[in-house]
RNA sequence: CGGGGCGUGGCGCAGCCUGGUAGCGCACCUGCCUUGGGCGCAGGGGGUCGCAGGUUCAAAUCCUGCCGCCCCGACCA
């Protein structure tokens, strides 16, 4: 391509409302412009890389036997309602009637779809396993776009789909996604992250969430350096910090203390001297409409989505002030578990074998000393509390992590959840009638290009990998209008467009300065100097992440440059 | 949905408080000049000041309502 023909609308200043770095930079480099709230037209810079990665992508899907289809985005409600995801994913879910007023949806993923059709024609085990995938466009009507395109309402998704028979086959299907997984991004040059992840709306049991560490993302990942653990927050489990003081000794009974005025944990602790793993904190919470108290170490938080599994809801909230009166007979600041009666109580792990500690009384400006779990109160043991900063690793005591990460891609045990929902059934080789249990595997396309900027930028611009870069390669002679310059480009030109590299020329009369900027900022990993070398027969090379300037040959320079393309090629490791 | 901010040529902003001529930098067009890191000189084009209503002789500016976008929170396969 040359560059004065290409519409690459590049920006001196950022615009205003980018904060992220994959944001000012994809719009500065000309990848992108907004045309609503989370929804984004891409330019032809970021369609070329985005067919890149889908190219990858694809490569490594089929590579598994996995099976492309172009699928609906337009759906039925009907489809939905069988699921009953219709009702469960609310107002996330954009919905539209038709001229007749029949209810439609637009897909946000195709479980559903996909179900529908494995359900009309699958008939038999010999026809399984199967593998199905699609990469197209999703749609979610997010509450808070935002992030450039980290979260939008349009967005381009591979998602695909397997079919076993057995929870055995659904483990190869699974293993199989996994390792393609580790290809793909590999392959797009990222540093990525396999943790474990929590299944959440969508049902099932396994699940890795394969993230990369950027301070643009919005999700928490706890990572062991020592021992190789790493999953999701929402569901990591740690060995919390010990107590900082010892429990009081022997078999005390609860006794009364007056804290006027001490609601928070701080407060109390404060007050009574005590540090704030001394003491328990009673958090009432509505759960499908059944109240359920959690019980935590002061110090700690809980998680919501152990909370939800624990508690086995579809949703919950906190209670409210009228509601906590009512079945305590106190408010916020003075709750505890003791005496409570006919409510579900949930304690986390980190009390088991804890003694004498403080919680609220259940009356106004009083707290109980000497509590003490399973002797004083009784309820259900669960983990429920958020690993914290300073919690090491439940087995081996090894210090963790916490970081930042967007996540690129999501692999899942469904199980039967949409079989059964929506009678997806085969005949077995008895001829008895049995469930299909399925997977569920979706990477997020633009996510994985703004992890790649967010990863591999500086100061001038993009860095991309060769194998997602727009270009492989940019020609710059630096005057364009000098005969000899121009002559050596032209042929340059040829001979790489002949080799099959994907080059792009700048023959702009702009003056090399413009030039080199704008080659920075677009991120293309190589650009070849034609100037004042040329009399001696030479060219540069400089790599754009590195800045390494190499002197090669005109006369050579194709075969040299192609050589140094491939040598630069991610590869994949798996 | 709660809190905050912003809407003025393509982009970045000033002007608004204290009503009266829409302005600056970049980008763009023409010509000359320049050519190894966003070059110089000269000339030029482009704006319903987010929308609607109100106050006023007069509104970008004051008042009311609405819309849009961004950020924080809530939310989120």
């Amino acid at each position: 391509m040359l560059w004065s023909r290409a519409f690459i609308p590049t920006l001196r200043e950022t615009p205003a409302e980018a904060e992220v770095v994959s944001h000012r930079l994809l719009l500065r480099a000309g990848y992108i412009r907004q045309l609503g709230a989370g929804i984004y037209n891409y330019l032809y810079l970021a369609q070329r890389s985005m067919l890149k990665i889908q190219q990858i992508i694809r490569e490594e899907m089929d590579a598994i036997g996995a099976q492309e289809f172009y699928l609906a985005a337009l759906n039925p409600a009907e489809v939905w309602q069988e699921s009953g995801r219709y009702e469960v994913m609310g107002d996330n879910l954009f919905r539209l009637k038709d001229r007749y007023g029949r209810p439609l949806c637009l897909g946000m993923t195709h479980e559903e779809v996909m179900t529908y059709i494995a359900r009309g024609e699958l008939r038999s085990y010999k026809q399984l396993p199967q593998i199905w995938y699609q990469i197209q466009t999703k749609f979610r009507d997010e509450p808070r776009p935002k992030s450039g395109l980290l979260r939008v309402r349009q967005f381009i998704m591979k998602d695909s789909y397997s079919f076993d028979l057995t929870p055995e086959g659904l483990d190869e299907s699974y293993e199989k996604h996994r390792i393609a997984y580790c290809r793909i991004f590999d392959r797009c040059g990222l540093d990525y992250i396999a943790v474990e992840a929590h299944s959440g709306a969508m049902g099932g049991s396994q699940s890795q969430e394969f993230m990369v560490k950027t301070e643009a993302g919005e999700d928490y990942v706890v990572l062991c350096r020592q021992t190789g653990y790493a999953a999701n927050l929402e569901k990591a489990v740690s060995r919390p910090k010990p107590p900082e003081a010892p429990d009081p000794e022997g078999a005390l009974e609860p006794e009364l203390v007056h804290t006027p005025g001490q609601k928070t944990i701080e407060e109390v602790a404060n007050f009574l001297g005590l540090p704030q793993t001394s003491l328990m904190k009673t958090l009432c919470l509505i759960a499908d409409s059944q109240p359920v108290v959690a019980i935590l170490r002061g110090d700690h938080q809980l998680s919501e989505t152990k909370f939800q599994s624990a508690a086995g809801c579809q949703e919950f909230r906190p209670a409210h002030p009228e509601e906590i009166r009512e079945l305590f007979g106190a408010s916020a600041g003075s709750l505890g578990p003791v005496g409570l009666n006919g409510v579900r109580i949930l304690v986390d792990e980190a009390l088991r074998g804890r003694r004498n500690m403080v919680c609220g009384a259940n009356r106004d400006d009083y707290h109980l000393r000497n509590v003490t779990p399973e002797e004083d109160f009784r309820g259900e043991w669960h983990d429920l509390r958020q690993v914290a900063p300073g919690d090491t690793e439940l087995e081996t005591g090894a210090p963790l992590e916490i970081v930042k990460c967007v996540e690129i891609g999501h692999i899942f045990k469904l199980g039967y959840k949409y079989s059964h929902a929506m009678g997806l059934k085969v005949l077995d080789q008895n001829g008895a009638e049995i469930p299909v249990i399925m997977g569920s595997y979706g990477i997020g396309v633009e996510r994985v290009l703004c992890a790649a900027v967010e990863l591999f930028s500086d100061e001038d611009g993009m860095c991309l990998p060769v194998s997602i870069a727009p270009f492989e390669v940019v020609l710059t002679p630096v005057k364009i209008t000098d005969p000899s310059l121009k002559e050596a480009a032209d042929r340059l030109y040829a001979e790489l467009k002949a080799a099959g590299v994907d080059v792009l020329y700048d023959d702009r009369d702009l003056s090399p300065g413009v030039k080199f900027k704008d080659a920075d900022l677009i991120g293309v990993p190589f650009r070849v100097n034609i100037g004042r070398k040329l009399a001696e027969g030479k060219l540069e090379l400089v790599n754009r992440r590195t800045r390494e300037t190499a002197e090669i040959d005109a006369a050579t320079a194709a075969a040299e440059i192609r050589r140094r393309i491939e040598e630069a090629r991610p590869q994949a490791r798996h």
